[in-house]
DNA sequence: CAAATATATATCAGTCTGATACGTGTAAGT
DNA sequence: ACTTACACGTATCAGACTGATATATATTTG
């Protein structure tokens, strides 16, 4: 999903400026499948004005740069569900920490318990900020999500806690692992 | 991780044409955690030529275009446990599934049902294809990393399986939503 | 009282994607 | 027999996107 259809769907749940679209995209719901950054978003909301898909009001803030509250037109609205009708892409899951491991194994065994302990306090700090944000009230569907993304961290976590110690062993040998 | 590195990492498991690492990453045990394109890994392969990182065979083929078979020089090794040293950055996850699923909801609910039915199936063929991989040969932290691959996407899936029913009582209320 | 953080918009060099081009061999469909 | 598709293999490019940075002020924290 490109940045300017990002912008129409989270404009369809109500007006924000470019920085809070950011917000969200970094810290809200959107957070756990979606990243964007100013750069993206500010072109892709002035071509959006320039296409009619939305509207802008500034409002002037004391004490506040002024704000640029977008709101979706019907042509906006109407481009959304055109994108939304077509099936949705497959996921994108890039993972450095995979890739490290994948290749840190034959150059440094130590360093992959340490690279698992990381990684397994990172996932239960996802679950923890995903937690918390189910304790605000949001729609059926950001709900839905939230969890969702719940239970792939949990699921992530409990892999490495159940099987970190294929690793542990050292100058194992074929026979041996076939065993385990 | 950017490609240059990915390039660097590939090549440590052992020689590979542009052709064979971008196989890899489309369809090996990198595949679930890595993408990129003949676009970024051939000018990833000449800039680390320039840097003297990796050498070049030209490999004349009769009936085919010659090949270029790279392998990692000591520099490029030692390039490559900096890199590793270095903690990994966070992931990233982007899936248009879910945001499709956030955006759709007010306005076409009937496209929710068809929408994780296909995403079942796309979770469930994810799973084959990484089982497959896995009756090959492999290393211990291949095995760990596709075999991670799989807890995640069976986890997706249940998680679908088990909570798709909150989209399917119409016209639900707060306190309905509140008593399952 | 200083430093850090939050609000808010905006730009830009550098990176990466997705498509395309080019040329050949082999497998599959009709 | 013929044509269409796929596999091998290198390469480029417009357009999209990131991550950093600039600008300016208010509030919160140490």
């Amino acid at each position: 999903m490109d940045i300017r259809t990002l912008c129409l769907g989270i404009l369809s749940l109500g007006d924000a400026t470019g920085y809070e679209i950011k917000k969200l995209v970094a810290e809200g719901s959107f957070s756990f499948f979606s990243e964007a950054s100013y750069g993206s978003i500010y072109p892709a909301l002035n071509r959006l004005m320039e296409e009619e898909l939305v509207t802008c009001k500034e409002m002037a803030q004391e004490k506040r740069p002024d704000k640029k509250v977008y709101s979706l037109t019907d042509a906006g609205r109407e481009e959304l569900m055109q994108s939304l009708s077509r099936d949705p892409g497959p996921d994108r899951n890039r993972s450095e920490f995979l890739a490290a491991l994948l290749f840190a194994e034959s150059v440094s065994p130590d360093r992959v318990g340490q690279l698992i302990n990381d990684r397994i306090s990172y996932h239960q700090e996802k679950v923890q900020a995903l937690e918390a944000l189910l304790e605000d009230e949001m729609s059926t569907a950001s709900r839905f999500v939230v969890q969702f993304g719940v239970a792939v961290q949990k699921a992530a976590c409990d892999f490495l806690q159940n099987n970190r110690q294929v690793f542990e062993e050292t100058g194992v040998t074929d026979a041996n692992q076939a065993a385990l």
